[in-house]
DNA sequence: TCTCAATACTTTGAGATCGAAGCTTTGATG
DNA sequence: CATCAAAGCTTCGATCTCAAAGTATTGAGA
């Protein structure tokens, strides 16, 4: 039955059961699904991202600005935080994106220290582009669960992530 | 209520409900969590082998080889589909821990397309003390959620790899 | 006001990963 | 048995990310 599923978490669990037996690998198998599946999906929001002439990284700085409302700020150390990436990863997601005329430095002569990140005109209207197409992609994505399964697991993750 | 919640994902919905609330941020709320519960697992994964003086990296593949029993060896492609990495990453993952003295390349005569690859004995120890120590890492990272949570979350995450 | 530790970003260097291009080997086909 | 397309790994060049070092600015305390 097991040894002939062709799920590869499962295959996984077969193969240690064979080699370790007393290996417990539950928490194991579920820590691998949620690599794989994270992987599989957002490798599929990046290839729609990028069909969309964006990309995920872009995207993160873009539509985390754009949520903030009006004036569409925020200091490079706060948008890190936002977005789980280092200082230096920051610094060089605004460069690109400051190529790219999506967003710019803002310069506040009572305090050089920092220079926020505001989103320029096509920037705004970009950010609400990609976020419209975004949601759709990631409502398809989705629809194979129940709205109850979606909320068990919406649990389930809160939980490990604030543990 | 909810806008005084620190759940950063329960923020980020917020945020767009003030900014565009006619979009509907459940799946992109759903996808966000699978990300960021992801992040922190795995980060708190790596931390852990790295203090085991090993990485996630190097551990993939180090198990992958070691569940397959003996002779422990596996052709790099079948190993790339495995851990889900391109040809070109593989090869600089088994040059990393060829260099370690945990894998070796072994030539076969018969057929010089391909040079498999296989643990060392130090290699077989290795992978075997290092999934020794990852499974408690992991049921301590699970064992906030009971026995059916985590069932029905590997169920779902199942579902959406699979769809 | 002067000093200097703390804050905050940027630069640098190293390492990982990818796709494309490059090589060698294999096996099917005439 | 000669040819050549396909299989399979490696190299190359580009990009991303991080930690550490570097630079500029601020503000607290002497």
């Amino acid at each position: 039955m097991r040894s002939v599923d062709s799920d590869p978490i499962v295959r996984l669990q077969d193969e240690w059961r064979h080699e370790l037996p007393d290996l417990d690998t539950h928490a194991m198998a579920t820590v691998a699904r949620l690599n794989r599946t994270r992987a599989m999906v957002m490798r599929e929001i990046e290839t729609e991202l990028v069909a969309a002439g964006s990309s995920l990284a872009d995207f993160d700085v873009l539509a985390t600005l754009r949520r903030q409302g009006p004036p569409y700020r925020m200091k490079p150390s706060t948008l890190a935080r936002a977005i789980m990436l280092s200082a230096s990863g920051v610094t060089s997601r605004i460069d690109h994106l400051e190529r790219s005329g999506l967003v710019e430095r803002v310069h506040d002569p009572t305090n050089r220290r920092t220079a926020p990140v505001v989103l320029t005109e096509r920037g705004i209207a970009e950010a609400e582009r990609l976020a419209r197409g975004l949601v759709e992609i990631e409502e398809r994505i989705m629809s194979s669960l129940t709205a109850r399964q979606r909320q068990t697991l919406d649990a389930s993750l809160a939980t490990l992530a604030t543990r």
